[in-house]
DNA sequence: TTTAGCACTCGAAAAGAGGGAGTGCTAAAC
DNA sequence: GTTTAGCACTCCCTCTTTTCGAGTGCTAAA
């Protein structure tokens, strides 16, 4: 059944009200909220109604109304106004954008900490990880007679290098041949082609070449792997202190805990969504079934995407949040997925269209 | 004024006491902790000459007693009984060392995490940050005509690669030349050398050419600043809500904050001393006030030095605490600092001197 | 259908009432 | 002189009671 028109504008007055007072909302603010076309005594029996249909609650008899999950549900699908981003706001967001950015994983951290002191809230951020991840190119440069550097390029264009000793001194001419050797025969395979190739070359070898080359795919795994394995970083999880719902130590703990370590269980917006909601018990995770999730996937390139979410109580400001919170995916990805260029301190129009939901 | 034996005794009781059950001491429990050699009314004139020398205090009349800052302090550097580790802990910190260990910034940072939980208590982990940092070594590497990986070697053997794009694309036998400008021109210069002989061969070099080098330069600048920024990692501030000092949430808040804020007044050691504890209102910074902080530096080798630190309340088990963090410091220190290979699997003793104080 | 009126509910905060752990002091014992 | 038993006293904690008021639900009139 649908609500009536005036049933919903109440519902809205109820959900914003309580989203900046975090109190329950009586029928006589409600009914000022309104301008004073209809009188308390009307707007509780809507009330009542909105509470029979399951879209508000009541903590005790004699307490205003709280919104249900499935009264914010409502809000956040059709009575919420999508904000535009005042022009500050816009250019506070370019401003942390314009911020030193090369390294992947210091922009997923730092997308972390933007998104979370501009929402407020405690905030995660992950990197999807790349699916089957291989190496596109080898270099191997002496330092001594006993190291050198090994530098890799993934197919993801990330570059790793590092420092390798070996027990063996190896030749002077031994590092070209051994770039040479892992060009052709170890780019583009997964880690265990990559162990195999080794075992047959092993005979071929001098030691001190096999030796190397063993170190080499060593670290070579291990890139890959951690290539694989998604990055999540989470921000700003002293902000749950300030949300009045977690004054409480042991809630506070709880879901601080649950935010720093089960990172796996953070949610992740559905397959080309571009933003997701959780309110409240429609989060799987236990720890999360009192909090409300936004989350916004933007592409960082290479056919990877990258996740920033926001965690607040489920009184949120949905409005504030998600419209800040999709710009922002929108500007990391122009920045990233587009063009491989630096931020240009875009100074253009403010206003966009906000995200989606379900 | 020294104070008599039976003081001490019982300072170091009420102390103990207090740090296992964070309530006032009564007079009563600490005759029976003594032993019964003496009666509670002895001890209860005894606890008022303590008092009045300032090494206890009592949170009201009719309440036990709790140590002072003062009396912390004693009991730090006389009472404390320097704790050996038992073969559990020491096997524990051993094991958590083991795991993968070759990035400056993950041994730092994976520090802080064993720390904490080591000692239950949130912690932080400081890279001390290269002085005079210069680079050692370039290396250039093409990837296509416009773009390029530099790898950059510093003199702390901290390898940093990076690729680079250029808007004019250059010739092929343009990047061995540039490597060979850099490591005979540009190897061991401040950043602001280096921008001077940017400027004097910028006349001698095709234009692809100085573009790709300025580049060069330009991220060789960040590299040299990162290494000589020190970088500070808190890890375990939720357990801050763990302590019953601590279940307000706004003293909690304000702790927390402070942790992961204001990184750069944490506490250091005194030159040359390998640990040092600050109690309470030893510590200068007004959020660490009501805390006590223990903190121990170790050798990472290329005469840096990596620094973890505890914080927890004033009646931190600090025979534990300093017990735990000096082993641990000394055994990175041994991974580090003397050989640079990684982390043999040592089982062997597994007792050792504790950590100094002032 | 809306509204005024009013009794009723319920929680939060204030006030009150023991209870008890622990002290400080005094006077006796060692 | 030091130690100890004894006892009155203090002050916090917990539990209960009271009060207060915001807010509701219901009824009857507009």
């Amino acid at each position: 059944m649908e609500l009536t028109d005036r049933k919903k504008r109440i519902l809205k007055v109820v959900v914003e009200d309580y989203i900046e007072t975090a109190e329950p909302v009586a029928s006589k603010t409600i009914a000022q909220q309104m301008g004073g076309g209809v009188s308390s005594a009307t707007i509780r029996n809507e009330l009542a109604d909105l509470v029979e249909l399951g879209y508000l609650e009541q903590p005790h008899t004699s307490a205003g109304r709280i919104p249900s999950p499935k009264g914010y549900r409502l809000y956040v699908n059709e009575l919420m106004e999508r904000r535009s981003l005042s022009e500050q706001e816009a250019e506070d967001i370019n401003a942390a954008l314009r911020g030193k950015m090369e390294e992947l994983d210091s922009v997923i951290s730092r997308a972390g900490q933007v998104v979370s002191s501009l929402a407020g809230y405690p905030a995660y951020a992950v990197s999807s990880g790349k699916k089957h991840a291989t190496l596109r190119r080898f270099e191997l440069l002496g330092v001594s007679d006993a190291s050198f550097i090994c530098v890799m390029m993934t197919d993801a264009s990330h570059v790793k290098s590092q420092i390798l000793k070996t027990e063996l001194p190896f030749d002077e001419d031994c590092l070209p041949q051994l770039t040479n050797l892992l060009n052709t025969h170890f780019t583009s395979r997964t880690i265990t082609e990559m162990n195999e190739r080794l075992r047959s070359v092993s005979e071929q070898l001098p030691a001190p070449s096999f030796l190397a080359l063993s170190k080499v795919i060593a670290l070579a795994s291990e890139v890959l792997s951690e290539a694989e394995r998604p990055d999540v970083f989470t921000t700003g999880t002293n902000r749950i202190l300030k949300m009045p719902e977690f004054r409480d130590a042991d809630r506070a703990h709880e879901l601080m805990t649950f935010m720093v370590e089960s990172k796996e269980s953070l949610p992740v917006p559905d397959d080309g969504a571009p933003m997701k909601i959780l309110i409240g018990p429609e989060n799987v995770s236990e720890a999360l079934r009192d909090t409300s999730v936004v989350v916004a996937s933007y592409d960082i390139g290479d056919n990877m995407r990258g996740l920033v979410g926001v965690v607040g109580p489920t009184r949120m400001d949905y409005a504030a949040v998600t419209a800040r919170l999709s710009y922002f995916a929108e500007s990391l990805s122009n920045m990233f997925g587009k063009n491989q260029l630096p931020p240009a301190p875009a100074d253009e129009s403010t206003t966009r269209k906000q995200g989606e939901d379900p």
